[in-house]
DNA sequence: GTCTATAGGGAGATAGAC
DNA sequence: GTCTATCTCCCTATAGAC
């Protein structure tokens, strides 16, 4: 059935449609019928395309997360061997930030959703989460090694500071604020320098509009 | 009625179960069943105390946010008017951390719920929230102004940034892992040093286990 | 592929007994 | 204060027409 070009456009039409609603009225509160209305058609037709609810959310869950880990892992790898570790978490935060941003509706349908579907799909998808987590971790330890971070930095706890704080900026980004490279930029540099630090040369910033 | 000390106790519990299930099935998710079977009693006889399930939510929503308000002015209140904006901060972080897991059920379900639940409720709740944000920001900006935090960090982003991280902390923390006091020290001192920066005397801290 | 109609279950809220 | 019984509404998922 994914042959066929109609099918295809109308499966991601009613994939994006489930993630704004999902977004909007969390697990329990998303009714086929809203997404059918979002995606302009009748309820009875999403099941030619998910068998379930289930199937819905997970395929929404697990298709953002395959899009960070692929995102994050891409710029991280295609920069020169030369680079530095602060270059590396600079780029890794942007690609983060960016991602997160353009899907967007998926990114905010996961974070208020993870929570509530039922065990066997969160389950699953954790999988996922677990691979981009250590994804950031080697990130983090081969700043350590290469003695670019101060030792006794706890990076377990970077590394869960530093997404939480990320994560976070879905639920205020406008896109018609301050341009996302900068705030990876300040972000970056709040990251690396921290409050009180000395000015790093490659992160000054603009003051905040 | 609230002079009756059952009914305080009656309400008190089924405000705690509201919050354990808004916590584990979300805004429409959550049955007015199931807080009165966590709650030990039927699901009628919370009508006694709350009119509707959007009063229960909002309630939860509200507390939580005072409850946070007040334990963060008073602990930074309480310090010397010789601390440092280092030790500010610390108190702060400390403050938050504490009691968002105090208040974990409350803390949790506000997360997830707070996306879902009706605009007029959103609303209302978001004048305490904001309170809490500009708390917060001149904690920060106190700093700027005594010259102890590098004039360019653009302190608004920062705010966003160290709340998002914090508030993640509920989602992993586990009471039986490192102390909660030793999890604010590593924090604050990312907060404030960066991974990069100098180590701050008063901020070493032990290698994650 | 997309529709309409509907079966079967469960929700919030109310009324009145105790 | 707390219970039971129930009204009314809306949900997921299916069946079969087109």
């Amino acid at each position: 059935m994914k042959r066929n070009a109609k099918a295809v456009v109308s499966r991601k039409r009613i994939l994006d449609a489930a993630a704004c609603i999902f977004r909007d009225f969390g697990y329990a509160g998303t009714t086929m019928r809203a997404i059918a209305k979002e995606a302009n058609l009748e309820a009875g037709s999403i099941y030619y395309y998910f068998g379930t609810k289930d199937d819905l959310i997970s395929a929404i869950l697990d298709s953002a997360m395959l899009e960070l880990i692929e995102s994050v892992r891409q710029s991280v790898e295609a920069l020169p061997s030369s680079a530095s570790n602060r270059d590396r978490i600079q780029v890794a935060i942007t690609a983060h930030l960016t991602t997160i941003i353009k899907i967007g509706d998926y990114t905010l349908a996961t974070r208020r959703v993870v929570g509530q579907v039922p065990d066997t799909i969160r389950i699953r998808n954790k999988v996922l989460r677990e691979q981009y987590a250590s994804l950031w971790q080697n990130i983090l330890n081969h700043g350590r090694e290469s003695h670019e971070f101060r030792t006794n930095a706890n990076l377990a706890m970077a590394r869960l500071y530093i997404l939480g704080a990320l994560n976070w900026t879905v639920e205020w980004y406008k896109p018609k604020g301050q341009p996302l490279d900068d705030i990876a930029r300040d972000l970056a540099s709040i990251v690396l320098d921290g409050l009180v630090g000395s000015q790093h040369p490659e992160s000054v910033n603009a003051p905040v509009s």
